[in-house]
RNA sequence: GCUCCUUUCGUCUAGUGGCCUAGGACAUGUGGUUCUCAUCCACAAAACAGGAGUUCGAUUCUCCUAUGGAGCGCCA
């Protein structure tokens, strides 16, 4: 048997880390097992469907790299792949369970059902769902109902006693007590099917084997349970994933703890490689020693089996280093094409320049990134004309005594070299040894002068990256301008 | 309130009864390389939630307590 998993989202928001890992681990489960992935689009919920949201989670997801064998876009012998095409389908299976007398029609108003909630509630009822009232109506009161022009919903009888088990391929044997279920609604008044409803229909005709969801799932899973056995159906393996935490505990990350989707990660200069490789460490481990990843390493040793229980903290610094780790491996000309968006967006670069010309200072720039964004800030002073000067940085370093002597006395040194990396180091060298100077007292300043600021790359790369014309500019304008005179 | 699930360094984790003096990584600290900042290298500190069992022997198996999480919608 072919194995086939799905990821099915709601488009009721932008794709966030716990659905994009949930993603992953459905992919590296398909690949693994040269089974499919498909994607699915459960959009029954009409007051929360975005159109935005359905084109954030497909951009999203090829982003980061988890292409799917079938679904929406792709097509398939199983579709439509969105549910909210799929209406005849799921009511032609209701009417099946109305039938059977697995389910009934519920004419309870959204009213009559919240103050029954707060009844219950009151009481200290352990089971605060629905009692079944409606499932023992009359014929009358049915009548009633139906020329008061009320519209039903149809709710799915569960039984009320035992257990309801089954064996989830992480947790391992789940028992629940049926005394504690109710009559769940499977189709609303709006014609729509509910989440279990279609959700089931749907990986039973799709011929899902596994079902890898969100830990938040669990509870719902004997309603599924269920259905599946209502319809006669053999229930797939469920895989329950642990949640994602926001760091500090205090419970699942969500929208009000910041950045949650994943654009705000490509946004925020995250490479697609870096987050993929965070997200599936989260809750999973490759190895004993390795922690940098790749997706094709990830498939051939990819088991549920290892998955680990409990939720994970979400805590963004080993992302940062991923980061920076993926950063430096890259080629120089791949790490300019991605860095090339934010140069653009910043003004810093023309869309269509040629970009061969900046290699040289993205190769200096390279070990020192953490995030691609990190480059707009570091590159500026190469790129600009007019350099901003870091006044903490001009006060400490350019204001002290016999710099601007110093600076002066190198004019010349700088203006006389052929500007190559070696022999400005070397008579730059020169000049310190001859005037005694340290390089604390000749770096340093020169550093400031050109760039503005007291950290960059090595001195020699960057006035090399720089040319003659920018450095004595920058250093005639340091010497007059910022220097403090002779006592 | 009820139900289900969880528990190893600050964080992510390895560990499937003896290989554990509990391993790795991030973060932290110290030192080295160095013209600054990074990179790179070395070293350090840091954990089996608690209690009962089972066993010759428990991080590992069982139970209880505690902790944390999820769910209890005409939302998914």
């Amino acid at each position: 048997m072919k194995y086939r998993v799905r990821f099915a989202p709601s488009p009721t928001g932008m794709l966030h880390l716990g659905g994009a890992r949930t993603a992953l681990f459905n992919y590296l489960f398909a690949r693994h097992c040269g089974g499919d992935f498909l994607l699915r689009i459960e959009d029954t919920d009409r007051a929360r469907f975005q159109q935005d949201a359905l084109e954030d989670i497909t951009k999203s997801l090829e982003w980061l790299g988890l292409p799917w064998d079938e679904g929406v876009m792709k097509g398939g012998e199983c579709g439509p792949y969105f549910q909210s095409e799929r209406l005849d389908i799921y009511k032609k299976y209701v009417d099946e369970l109305l039938e059977k007398g697995h389910a009934y029609k519920c004419y309870c108003s959204e009213e009559e059902l919240a103050a029954q909630r707060e009844e219950a509630k009151e009481k200290g009822l352990s089971v605060q769902g629905y009692d079944g009232r409606c499932s023992r109506l009359t014929k009358e009161q049915i009548e009633k109902y139906e020329s008061e022009g009320r519209i039903p919903t149809v709710r799915f009888k569960m039984p009320k006693t035992g257990t309801t088990s089954f064996t989830d391929a992480i947790r391992g044997e789940v028992t629940y007590q049926n005394d504690q279920q109710t009559d769940f609604i499977i189709l609303k008044a709006d014609g729509y099917p509910t989440y279990h409803l279609a959700n089931i229909v749907d990986d039973h005709l799709m011929g899902i084997t596994h079902v890898m969801r969100g830990d938040e799932w669990i509870s719902s899973t004997p309603k599924h349970i269920c259905l599946y056995e209502a319809f006669g159906w053999t229930p797939p393996t469920f895989a329950h994933l642990p949640v994602i935490l926001k760091p500090g505990g205090g419970g699942k990350l969500s929208k009000r703890d910041g950045d949650v989707s994943v654009f705000q990660y490509k946004e925020k200069g995250y490479l697609p490689e870096a987050l993929v490789n965070f997200l599936a460490l989260l809750g999973w481990a490759y190895s004993e020693d390795q922690e940098i990843v790749s997706v094709d390493e990830m498939i051939k040793a990819f088991s549920l089996e290892h998955i680990n229980k409990a939720g994970a903290q979400f805590h963004v610094e080993k992302l940062n280093w991923m980061n920076g780790e993926y950063i430096r491996k890259l080629t120089v000309e791949d790490l300019t094409e991605r860095c090339w968006p934010y140069l653009v967006g910043a003004g810093l670069v023309k869309e269509d320049q040629d970009k061969s010309s900046l290699h040289y200072i993205m190769s200096l720039l390279q070990p020192r990134l953490v995030l691609l964004t990190d480059v707009v800030d570091m590159i500026s002073y190469f790129l600009k004309d007019e350099i901003d000067y870091n006044e903490t940085d001009v006060r400490k370093i350019l204001k002290k005594e016999g710099i601007r002597e110093n600076l002066a006395a190198l004019r010349p040194v700088l203006e006389s070299s052929d500007f190559t990396v070696e022999s400005l180091d070397a008579a730059i060298h020169a000049f310190m040894t001859e005037k005694e100077l340290s390089p604390k007292k000749v770096l340093q300043p020169l550093r400031v002068a050109v760039t503005g600021r007291s950290c960059s790359p090595g001195m020699f790369e960057t006035l090399f990256a720089l040319g003659k014309e920018k450095t004595l500019k920058r250093l005639d304008y340091a010497v007059s301008e910022l220097t403090a005179p002779e006592a």
